[in-house]
RNA sequence: GCGGGCAUGGCGAAACUGGUAGACGUGCUAGACUUAGGAUCUAGUGCCGCAAGGCGUGGGGGUUCGAUUCCCUCUGCCCGUACCA
C-alpha cells in the first residue's frame, strides 16, 4: 500500500469538522493552556507560504499540550476592518463587508488545507456587529475613565468630579493635557456644564483634540507615527505630511511607565522589548522656564518659555532658546523687524517634506527678535526658530548649549552665537562639542566646581525651590491618534451635543444603544465638503438630533483586546464572561511578526492594563510568552535570453535559434550578452527549469529555444521580497496538493530556527516527503498492501530508538527548537529502519510522537493500527523511561595534545584512575606520546580523555 | 549616528551547561535493482594530500588541558530607529 497523501489527508480534514474534534470548553479538571497565533488581516491575495511558518509552530505547540493533557485554547479570527478592502470598494462600489466575507472564506479554506487544530466555532471577525459592539463598549470605558497618578491607575471620571467638586483640580494627581489649567474646587462648581465637559476632556483616557497629525492625502485619511516609514505610508507608500487636525487622540502616554516596567515581566524577545522601550523613549531631566518678563520684549501675557533638557547641569552653557517653526508662541515673540524674516521660514519650513528634512540636515532658522532670561544667571538669551527641533517633543522649545550638543554647536557656529565652555574636562569645543559628564564645572555659578550628579542635584533643587523649574521624566511616546477619515472601520460611539455656543461637546451614546453599526452610504469617498465617508449616510443623527462623530477607529482598535474575546466569542451581555476569563486568564504561548512590535503589541498592552485596572482581567500582562517568527523571504530564479542574437551568432555558438528566444544556462551565460528575466519559480525545480512548463508559461516563449549544460537548464538565483511581480510567490495549496500539508508542516520546519529569517526554497522538499513515506513502510508493504507490525516484543536496541527519541523530542519542542525534531524523528526512522523494526510497542508511541507535526499520517496509522478514529489528539505523550538508555559502557575519545587520536571503551562507572593508567598503557597512545612524559592527564567521567604532554 | 541581531561544507543547517565540529536533509559522485521513477537500496562526499598527515566554525588576539561555545578587538551582512533636546 502506498502512502497517498491526498486521500489520506482530505479525509481527515472532514472527519476533524464532522466531529468538531478540536473544539474546547471549560474543563477545571485539567490545565489549561492558551496558544494564539497573531490576528491576521485577510487580503485578497490570500496565503503565501511565509505566512503560515508560525501558524505551523503554534499548531505543533498546540497538538504537543494536548498530548501533555493541557486543555487547549487554540483560536483563529480576522482583523477584517482595514484599508484595502476599502480601497477596493473605491475603486468598484463593491461593499467592503462582501469583498472581507470572500477573503475570509479563502482564508478558512487555505488554513483548513494545512491542517490546523483551530476550534474554528471560536472564530472572531472585528467588522462583525457583534464583536465590534464590545471594541465600541471598551471606548466607552476609556471616555469615562482617567488615569491619577496617586492610585497609579485608572479611575472613573466620577471620581474625578468628587475631587474637584472638594478641592478643584489641587486634589488630583492625573495624567492631563499640557495646557489644563489650575482651578480651585470654587472655580470648578461655578463652571457651567459645558465648561467642566470641556475640562473633563483633558483628563479622560480618550478625547477630541487639535493636533499636528500625519496627514496621507493618498489614503484620504490619518495615520499614526507606527503606519508611518520613512516619511510615507507604510500602506502603499504614499506622501504623508504634518497638519493641524482636530482628532480623537488615546492617552496611552499614562501608562508609559508601565508599559516599559511590564516588559520585564514577559517572557518576550529582548530585541522586541527593546524596540518598545525606545519607542516609549524615557528621558529623565528637568523642566525649566526662561522668563520673558524683564528682557527688551515685546509686551506679552506670556509667563514665560519652557523647555526640557536631559543635561540642566549645562545650564550656564545656554546661548540662545530655539522654538519649533510652529510653536504656539512664535507669533507673540516676533518683532516687527523680524516678522518677514521669521514668517519666510515658518513657510519654507512648513512646506518641507519629511523626506526633504531627513535627507538634508543643513543649519536652517530665523532669529525672532526678542529674548528670554535664563533663571540662573539672568543673562538675556535670545530666542530662534529652527526645525530641529519638533514640536511633538518635549515643549518643543530647546535651550541651546554650544560647547556640549552638535546640533547646538552647529546651529552657534552658523548663527555667531557664543560658545561657552561649562565643564573644566571639555576639549577642542572650539572644533566640535564635547558631550562629557567628567571633570568639574566652570563659568556656571552656583555649580563651579562641583561633579555632574552633584550639579544636577543641586539645580534641580534650586529650581523647585525658586518655581521656576522642576525635574521631569519626558517620554517619545506621544497619544495614539485614534481617528482614521474612512469607512471600513468601528464607528465612534458618540455624538455632539449642542450648548448653542457653536461648540459641539462630545457624549458617549447609550450602552444599552451599542453597536452603533456603520450605516449605508453611496460611494466611499470623502463628501464635498471634505468630511469623511459616513457624511453621506442618509439622516444619520443621533436620537435624529445630534450628529455622529464621522471618523471611524484606527485598524488597532479591534486587535487590541480579541485574545479576551476567543474565551467567549457569543456573549451578547459581556465581552467575555468572567467564569471564561477567569478560566483561560491570558495567552501562555503567542506567535507573529516582529513588525508589531510598536504597533499592535504595545496598544494591545495599553488597552490591558486599562481593563485589568477596571478589574475586568486578572493580568497586568496578557501575553507570557511570546515569539517573533523570522520572515520568509522570496528565493526568485532567473533565465538569461540571449540579447541581440543574429543568425551568424547563433551559428558560431551552435546553438538552435528561435522566434521565442533563446535562453542559456546560468553556467554558460558569461560567453554571451543576456538580458535576466525573471522565471516563475513553481516550474522549476532545485534551480533547473522544467522546459516544457517554460515554454507554457508564456505564449511569447512557447517557441523558446535553449542553450543547455550538461543537457539541464540551470536557473539563476536571488533572495528578495515575496511577490507577484518577481514570481517568487508560492502558495501552501500548490505544495499540500504535489506533497500533502504534513509534508509542508515538516519541511517549513525544517527549513532551520524557527525565529531566523530565511529564504523560501523548494531544494530538500522532497526529503520531508520522502521520510513520510519511510515511516509509512514501517507499518506497510509498498508492493503488496500487506501491514508489518506485530506484536512482538521489542529488543532493547529497539526501546533504547524509541526513549532516545522521545527525550529528545520532548526537550527540543519545550525550547522551541522545531527544526531539531524533524531531525531526531528522521534519525528514529532510519535506526528503527535499519533494525527491520515493525513492532506495534515501538512504532505505536511513535506514531504519537509524529502527530504534532505531520497530524493526517499520524491519524490515519493510528486508527489503522486499531486505535478509535481521531483520537490521537486525546492519546498521552509517550513517556521517556531512562532505563533503557543506560550504558554499560562508554567510548572515550582520547586527546593527545588536545587532539583526538584513538578511542577507547571503559566501563562506564570505571574510576578515573583505572582510565588514566589504561589510556596511558594503549599502544596508540604511547605511539603519539613520541618517548615524552606526560605533564597531566585529563579523565572527565563519560565525556573525554586528554593526555597533556 | 544610535539600539539589537547574525556570521559553521556547493546549499538549508546541527552541536542545549566549554569536551570527537559538520548530526539530519539536500545537492553531487560511483554502483545495484527495475513494470525507467518525482521510486528504492549500497558506498562516498569540509578543504589540501597518493598516503602518513596537516588545515579548518568571518579576520586578529586572549582565557583554558581543551573554545563554534567565554572575553577583547576588527570586518561584513540583516532588522529597528532616526535632528527626542
Amino acid at each position: 500500500m502506498e502512502y497517498k497523501h491526498r486521500e489520506i489527508e482530505q479525509n481527515w480534514q472532514h472527519f476533524w469538522e464532522q466531529n468538531q474534534t478540536y473544539r474546547v470548553e471549560i474543563d477545571h479538571s485539567r490545565p489549561k493552556y492558551y496558544v494564539l497565533d497573531m490576528f491576521p488581516y485577510p487580503s485578497g491575495a490570500g496565503l503565501h507560504v511565509g505566512h503560515p511558518l508560525g501558524y505551523i509552530a503554534s499548531d505543533i505547540i498546540s497538538r504537543y499540550k494536548r498530548l501533555k493533557g493541557f486543555n487547549v485554547l487554540h483560536p483563529m479570527g480576522f482583523d477584517s476592518f482595514g484599508l484595502p478592502a476599502e480601497q477596493y470598494a473605491i475603486q468598484t462600489g463593491q461593499h467592503p463587508a462582501i469583498t472581507t466575507q470572500e477573503n475570509i472564506k479563502t482564508f478558512v479554506g487555505q488554513l483548513k488545507n494545512m491542517g490546523f487544530s483551530y476550534d474554528w466555532s471560536r472564530e472572531v471577525r472585528t467588522s462583525d456587529p457583534n464583536y465590534y459592539k464590545w471594541t465600541q463598549w471598551i471606548f466607552r470605558q476609556l471616555f469615562e475613565h482617567y488615569y491619577d497618578k496617586t492610585a497609579d491607575k485608572a479611575l472613573p471620571i466620577a471620581h474625578l468630579i468628587a475631587q474637584f467638586n472638594e478641592g478643584g483640580s489641587g486634589a488630583v494627581n492625573a495624567a492631563c493635557d499640557d495646557d489644563t489649567p489650575v482651578f480651585d474646587a470654587q472655580t470648578w462648581r461655578t463652571m457651567g456644564e459645558f465648561e467642566q465637559q470641556k475640562m473633563l476632556l483633558k483628563y479622560r483616557f480618550t478625547f477630541p483634540e487639535e493636533s499636528h497629525v500625519n496627514w496621507c492625502a493618498g489614503l484620504g485619511t490619518v495615520l499614526s507615527n507606527d503606519e508611518v516609514k520613512d516619511g510615507v505610508s507604510e500602506r502603499g507608500g504614499f506622501a504623508v505630511e504634518r497638519k493641524l487636525m482636530k482628532q480623537w487622540a488615546m492617552r496611552i502616554t499614562a501608562y508609559a511607565d508601565r508599559l516599559i516596567s511590564g516588559l520585564d515581566t514577559v517572557d518576550w524577545p529582548e530585541p522586541l522589548k527593546e524596540q518598545q522601550r525606545n519607542w516609549i523613549g524615557r528621558s529623565v531631566g528637568a523642566s525649566v522656564r526662561f522668563s520673558l518678563s524683564n528682557a527688551s520684549t515685546p509686551p506679552l501675557g506670556v509667563g514665560g518659555l519652557e523647555v526640557f533638557t536631559t543635561r540642566v547641569d549645562t545650564i550656564y552653557g545656554v546661548s540662545f532658546m530655539v522654538l519649533a517653526p510652529e510653536h504656539d508662541l512664535v507669533q507673540a515673540l516676533t518683532t516687527p523687524q523680524q516678522k518677514d524674516e521669521v514668517a519666510a521660514y515658518q513657510t519654507w519650513a512648513a512646506n518641507r517634506s519629511e523626506v526633504d528634512r531627513m535627507a538634508e540636515r543643513k543649519v536652517s532658522g530665523a532669529f525672532t527678535g526678542s529674548y528670554c532670561v535664563n533663571p540662573l544667571n539672568d543673562q538675556p538669551v535670545p530666542i530662534y526658530i529652527a526645525d530641529y527641533v519638533l514640536a511633538g517633543y518635549g515643549t518643543g522649545a530647546v535651550m541651546g548649549v554650544p560647547s556640549g550638543d552638535q546640533r547646538d554647536w552647529n546651529f552657534a557656529k552658523h548663527f555667531g552665537l557664543p560658545i561657552v565652555s561649562i565643564l573644566d574636562a571639555q576639549k577642542g569645543i572650539d572644533q566640535q562639542a564635547d558631550a562629557t559628564k567628567e571633570g568639574r564645572y566652570i563659568n556656571s555659578g552656583i555649580i563651579n566646581g562641583l561633579t555632574y550628579k552633584e550639579a544636577t542635584d543641586r539645580l534641580i533643587k534650586w529650581l523647585e525651590a525658586n518655581n521656576v523649574g522642576k525635574g521631569k521624566v519626558q517620554y517619545r511616546l506621544r497619544n495614539a491618534v485614534f481617528s482614521r477619515q474612512r469607512y471600513w472601520g468601528e464607528p465612534v460611539p458618540v455624538y455632539f451635543k449642542d450648548y448653542g455656543n457653536g461648540q459641539p461637546m462630545p457624549c458617549l451614546i447609550d450602552e444599552a444603544e451599542l453597536p452603533l453599526e456603520l450605516p449605508k452610504i453611496d460611494k466611499y469617498l470623502p463628501t464635498q465638503t471634505g468630511e469623511p465617508p459616513l457624511g453621506r449616510a442618509q439622516n444619520w443623527k443621533y436620537h435624529q438630533q445630534y450628529d455622529y462623530e464621522l471618523s471611524t477607529m484606527p485598524g488597532w482598535a479591534g486587535s487590541s483586546w480579541y485574545w479576551y474575546r476567543y474565551m467567549d466569542p457569543q456573549n451578547s451581555e459581556v465581552f467575555a464572561d468572567k467564569t471564561a476569563i477567569d478560566y483561560w486568564q491570558r495567552v501562555d504561548f503567542y506567535i507573529g511578526g516582529s513588525e508589531h512590535a510598536t504597533g499592535h503589541l504595545l496598544y494591545s498592552r495599553f488597552w490591558n492594563k486599562f481593563l485589568k485596572d477596571l478589574g475586568l482581567v486578572p493580568h497586568e500582562e496578557y501575553a507570557a510568552k511570546l515569539i517573533n517568527q523570522g520572515m520568509i523571504q522570496g528565493r526568485s530564479n532567473f533565465v538569461y535570453r540571449v540579447k541581440n542574437q543574429t543568425p551568424a551568432d547563433a551559428d558560431a555558438n551552435d546553438a538552435p535559434a528561435g522566434g521565442g528566444g533563446t535562453f542559456v544556462s546560468f553556467g554558460l551565460k558569461d560567453q554571451y550578452e543576456t538580458t535576466k528575466l525573471h522565471v516563475d519559480v513553481n516550474i522549476v525545480e532545485n534551480d533547473f527549469l522544467d522546459l516544457d512548463a517554460f515554454k507554457k508559461w508564456r505564449a511569447d516563449f512557447a517557441d523558446a529555444t535553449f542553450i543547455l549544460e550538461d543537457g539541464k537548464y540551470l536557473c539563476g538565483v536571488e533572495v528578495e521580497k515575496m511577490s507577484k511581480s518577481k514570481f517568487n510567490v508560492v502558495n501552501p495549496d500548490t505544495i499540500v496538493e504535489r506533497y500533502g500539508a504534513d509534508t509542508l508542516r515538516l519541511y517549513e520546519m525544517f527549513l532551520g530556527p524557527l525565529t531566523d529569517a530565511k529564504p523560501w526554497n523548494m531544494n530538500g522538499i522532497s526529503g520531508t516527503y520522502n521520510f513520510l513515506r519511510k515511516i509509512w513502510r514501517l507499518f506497510f508493504d509498498d508492493q503488496t498492501d500487506q501491514p508489518k507490525w506485530d506484536n512482538a516484543q521489542p529488543t532493547a536496541q529497539e526501546l533504547k530508538v524509541l526513549h532516545r527519541t522521545i527525550k529528545r523530542i520532548e526537550e527540543d519542542i519545550e525550547r522551541y527548537s522545531f527544526n531539531t525534531v524533524v531531525s531526531t524523528l528522521m534519525i528514529a526512522a532510519n535506526e528503527l529502519t535499519e533494525l527491520k523494526c515493525h513492532k506495534k510497542a515501538i512504532l505505536e508511541p511513535l506514531v504519537v510522537l509524529l502527530s504534532p507535526y505531520a497530524p493526517h499520517i499520524a491519524e490515519e496509522l493510528w486508527a489503522k493500527l486499531g486505535n478509535k478514529s481521531g483520537s490521537i489528539s486525546a492519546a498521552t505523550f509517550p513517556v521517556f523511561d531512562p532505563q533503557y538508555l543506560v550504558e554499560n559502557t562508554f567510548e572515550y575519545p582520547v586527546q593527545i595534545n588536545g587532539k583526538v587520536r584513538v578511542s577507547l571503551v571503559f566501563a562506564a562507572d570505571a574510576p578515573p584512575a583505572d582510565i588514566e593508567r589504561a589510556v596511558l598503557e594503549n599502544e596508540t597512545v604511547i605511539k603519539w606520546m613520541e618517548g615524552k612524559q606526560p605533564k597531566k592527564v585529563i579523565v572527565v567521567p563519560r565525556r573525554i580523555v586528554n593526555v597533556v604532554l
